[in-house]
RNA sequence: GGGUUCAUAGUUCAGCAUGGAUAGAAUGACUGCCUGCGGAGCAGCUGGUCGAGGGUUCAAAUCCCUCUGGACCCGCCA
C-alpha cells in the first residue's frame, strides 16, 4: 500500500541500531532489540531498549552505553545520515532509553509529496500478499430453529469484520455459514408443529400481515413453548426421537417438512445478518455432510491409524472413543452406532481442510445486500428443490482446496474444549497447522435488561442467554430499539429532512453502532448487554466516528465550492515556511500508521485493533477540526494544505469504516 | 474434584502475545467553549495500593507460583 513514511523511519532506526551492534561485534540475533513508541509524547516518536540488552553483555550500565551510542556511534551511522533528515533528534534518557524524534518539517514535506503523487489514495495491491493463498472463515452458524439473539451477533459481526480485514489485507477469503438442520434443536420445533398442537397452518401463510418474522415465531412460540412442555408430556420426547430417526432418511415426509421449515427460518435469519451487513459465500448443511458419507471415510482413517479405539470394558464399553491425555476419553460412536455431536463435526472440519474428496456441488441460493451471490452445498440436484434455485458455480472457483492456507472457525468459548480435542485429532493427521478456532466469551444480559424483559434475575446481576428458556434479546429487537432512538435524535437535529432521509440515516446509524459495539471488546471478555447503556450514541461509539466523518465531509464540500482543489495542483515546494501545529502533525502521523495497524489486525486475527485505530483517528480529526480551520484561515497556502490533510483523513476514515462496517454518512 | 479463563479509575473497558520511562480511553460528576467549517463536538477538572501475597529481573499491570473471588468446561445431550 502507500504511505510508507513511518515504516521507512522504523526501518531506518533499525538499520542504524544494527550498525551500533556491529560496532560491538554483535548481531541482531544476539541482541534482539525492540523499537517502540513511548507512551509519553515528550520522549519522542520512537525509542529502543537496546542499552538494557547490551548492558549485560558489555558489563556496563545502560546509561553509560546510551551515552556512548548517542554521542559516538550514531553520529557516524550511515543509515541515519544518508536519509534526508527524517530523524531529527536522538537523545538518551535515564535509566537508558535512546529516543528518536521525527523531524516534523521533513516529515510533513514527505507526507505532502506522497499525497500529491497519489491524490486518490487508491489501495495499491502490489505490496500486499500476492500469494494465492485462500482462507476459509466459518461464522454465525446459528441453529435454524429460532431468531438470532444479541449473543449470536457477536459471532456474526466478529466473523464478518475478520473477513473484511483479511480481504483488505489482500487475502482471498471464503465465508461459510454452517447450518445444523438435523439436530435436536430443529427436531424440537418439528415436535411442536406436528405433535404439540401448535398450528401448522402458519407455515403455509405469510406472517407478514402480523409483522412477525417466521424465525421469531419458531423461536418464541414453538421452540420455547415446546421445551416447556417436555416436563409434563413425556410422550413428546418419544416423538422427538422418532423424528430424529426419520430425519436420517432424506426422502421421508418428515425430512421434506423439516426442509421447508428450516428454509423459512434460515431465510429470516439471513435477513437479520444481511441487515447488519454480514455476507457469506456458502451455506453448508449438516444433513448433507451426513449424507455425503464423509464420516465413513474419516472413520476408517482414524481407525486404521489407531487414533480412535473400540472400547471393550468400562463405562464406555461398546463405543468408539478417542483417548486424549489432556481431556480424557471422548465417545465418537455410541454403542447403538449413532454419532455424537463431536463426531459429526469431524468430517466437516476435515472437509474444510481439503483432506478428503469433495462430494459437494454448489447451487445458487440468494443474492445478498452487496449484490454478491450466496451458494449452498448440494449433493443430488433434485433432492433439495425447496431450497431454491439451480444455477451452479464451478467447484474450484468456490473453494480451491489446494490453495487453503488457513481455516478459521469462530466459536463460543464454551466450545473450546471440544475444539481442543479437534485440534489434537487433526494434529495426529498432520493437518492442525492450518486449523484455527477463535473463541469468544458469551454475551450476557444485565439486570436492568432482564427487568425490562420481565425475567426474574435469580439473585444475580446478570444472566446468560438461553434460546430454549426464552431468555434473550433478539437481534432484530435490539436493532429496532436503537433505530427508533436514533430516529428521534436525527429528526431533532435535522427538522428539514424528509421522513425517508431520516429513516435511512437512523437505520445506518443503528447498524453501525451495533457493529462497532460488538467488536470493540476483547474476545476473551464477556459482554454484558444492557438495553440502554450498550446502545449509546456518544463517546466511544460508531456515531462519534460517523459524526466526525460527516463534519469533515461538509467542510470538504465547501472546500470544493471555494476552489481549494484547483489550488492543490499548484502547491509550492516551500512548505517549510508553514508552521503546522500539533493537531495537524499528530493527525498526519496517525494517518501514516494505517498499514501497520491493518497488518497487525490481520496477523493477530483481531478486529479490535482496527476499531481502536479508527476511534483514535476520529478523535485526532475532531481535534484538528476544532483547532485548524480551513475556510476561515487567512493564509491561503496553509488553508490549502489543511484541505489536503482533511482529504486524506476522509479517505482513511472511509476505508476503516468500511472494514468495520460503519456507514460513512454525509449527514446525520 | 480436574481443567480453562477473567479480575486495571464510581461504571464499562484498552494496555499483557514480544517485560521498559509519569498505567490510557470512554462514561459519570463538576467547569468552560456555538452570529460557527455541524455542540452526536472541543478543552479542562475529578477519579488508580493494576484482586492479595510471593518469585524471576537492572526493570513486572505484563512472565512464573500460591491464594481469594466470578464465569465457563468436564454426558453414549447438541
Amino acid at each position: 500500500m502507500i504511505w510508507m513514511i513511518v515504516e521507512n523511519v522504523i526501518d531506518e532506526i533499525s538499520r542504524s541500531l544494527e550498525e551500533v551492534l556491529a560496532f560491538y561485534n554483535l548481531t541482531k540475533s544476539e541482541v534482539n532489540f525492540d523499537i517502540s513508541e513511548p507512551h509519553v509524547k515528550d520522549f519522542g516518536d520512537f525509542s529502543t531498549n537496546i542499552c538494557f540488552l547490551l548492558a549485560k553483555k558489555l558489563r556496563m550500565s545502560p546509561s553509560e552505553i546510551a551515552d556512548h551510542i548517542v554521542n559516538t556511534i550514531l553520529p557516524t551511522s550511515s543509515a541515519l545520515m544518508n536519509k534526508n533528515g527524517l530523524i531529527d533528534l536522538v537523545s538518551f534518557v535515564n535509566p537508558g532509553f535512546i529516543n528518536f524524534r521525527i523531524n516534523n518539517k521533513v516529515f510533513v514535506v514527505e507526507f505532502f509529496k506522497e499525497v500529491s503523487n497519489n491524490p486518490k489514495f487508491k489501495t495499491d495491491d502490489k505490496n500486499l500478499s500476492n500469494s494465492n493463498e485462500l482462507i476459509l472463515i466459518e461464522h454465525t452458524s446459528v441453529n435454524p430453529n429460532k431468531a438470532l439473539h444479541v449473543g449470536h451477533l457477536r459471532n456474526a459481526i466478529v466473523g464478518d469484520c475478520l473477513y473484511r480485514i483479511l480481504r483488505t489485507a489482500g487475502k482471498d477469503v471464503r465465508v461459510i455459514n454452517y447450518i445444523d438442520d438435523s439436530g435436536v434443536q430443529v427436531a424440537d420445533i418439528i415436535v411442536g408443529f406436528k405433535h404439540a398442537g401448535f398450528s401448522t397452518s402458519i407455515v403455509d401463510q405469510e406472517l407478514s400481515k402480523e409483522k412477525t418474522k417466521f424465525d421469531h415465531y419458531c423461536g418464541n412460540e414453538i421452540y420455547v413453548k415446546t421445551n416447556a412442555l417436555y416436563k409434563s408430556r413425556p410422550d413428546l420426547e418419544i416423538k422427538r426421537k422418532t423424528i430424529l430417526k426419520e430425519l436420517e432418511n432424506p426422502e421421508s415426509e418428515t425430512s421434506l417438512f423439516t426442509r421447508t421449515i428450516v428454509d423459512r427460518v434460515l431465510k429470516d435469519q439471513l435477513k437479520t445478518c444481511w441487515n447488519l451487513r454480514c455476507r457469506y459465500d456458502l451455506l453448508c448443511f449438516e444433513s448433507q455432510i451426513v449424507q455425503s458419507n464423509l464420516w465413513t471415510d474419516i472413520f476408517s482413517i482414524l481407525r486404521d491409524k489407531e487414533i480412535i479405539y473400540f472400547e471393550n470394558v468400562g463405562k464406555n464399553a461398546g463405543c468408539w472413543v478417542y483417548k486424549s491425555g489432556k481431556e480424557g476419553d471422548k465417545v465418537l460412536v455410541r454403542s447403538d452406532l449413532t454419532l455424537t455431536y463431536f463426531a459429526k463435526d469431524i468430517p466437516f472440519a476435515v472437509w474444510k481442510l481439503g483432506y478428503l474428496r469433495n462430494p459437494f456441488d454448489y447451487i445458487f441460493y440468494a443474492t445478498q445486500w452487496d449484490a454478491s451471490n450466496l451458494y449452498r452445498t448440494n449433493i443430488t440436484k433434485n433432492l433439495y428443490e425447496t431450497f431454491g434455485g439451480s444455477s451452479g458455480v464451478e467447484k474450484e472457483s468456490m473453494i480451491d482446496f489446494s490453495r487453503i492456507s488457513k481455516v478459521i472457525t469462530i466459536i463460543d468459548s464454551r466450545q473450546e474444549r471440544l475444539q481442543n480435542l479437534m485440534v489434537e485429532i487433526l494434529g495426529k493427521l498432520r493437518m492442525d497447522s492450518k486449523y484455527k478456532y477463535l473463541g469468544y466469551e458469551p454475551v450476557i444480559l444485565s439486570q436492568s435488561s432482564l427487568d425490562s424483559l420481565g425475567i426474574s434475575g435469580e439473585d444475580k446481576n446478570s444472566l446468560h442467554m438461553s434460546g430454549r428458556k426464552g431468555i434473550y434479546i433478539e437481534a432484530d429487537m435490539a436493532l429496532s430499539i436503537l433505530e427508533e432512538r436514533s430516529k428521534v435524535e436525527t429528526r431533532n437535529r435535522n427538522p428539514e429532512l424528509s421522513e425517508e432521509e431520516i429513516s435511512y440515516i437512523s437505520r445506518e446509524i443503528s447498524i453501525s453502532a451495533i457493529r462497532y459495539f460488538f467488536i470493540k471488546f476483547d474476545l476473551g471478555k464477556m459482554i454484558t448487554f444492557d438495553i440502554n447503556e450498550s446502545l449509546s450514541l456518544e463517546g466511544d461509539t460508531a456515531s462519534y466516528i460517523q459524526y466526525a466523518y460527516a463534519r469533515g465531509k461538509r467542510v470538504e464540500d465547501k472546500n470544493i465550492e471555494a476552489g481549494f482543489l484547483e489550488k492543490q495542483n499548484k502547491l509550492e515546494n516551500n512548505i517549510e515556511i508553514l508552521n503546522f501545529s500539533s493537531s495537524e502533525i499528530d493527525l498526519i502521523k496517525h494517518l501514516c500508521k494505517y498499514d501497520i495497524e491493518l497488518k497487525q489486525a490481520a496477523n493477530n486475527i483481531d478486529p479490535k485493533v482496527l476499531s481502536k485505530y479508527l476511534f483514535q483517528l476520529a478523535t485526532l480529526f475532531n481535534n484538528f477540526y476544532e483547532k485548524s480551520p480551513i475556510l476561515k484561515e487567512k493564509n491561503e497556502m496553509l488553508a490549502t494544505h489543511r484541505a489536503l490533510i482533511l482529504n486524506s483523513t476522509l479517505e482513511k476514515l472511509e476505508l476503516c469504516m468500511n472494514i468495520i462496517g460503519i456507514t460513512p454518512l454525509t449527514r446525520m
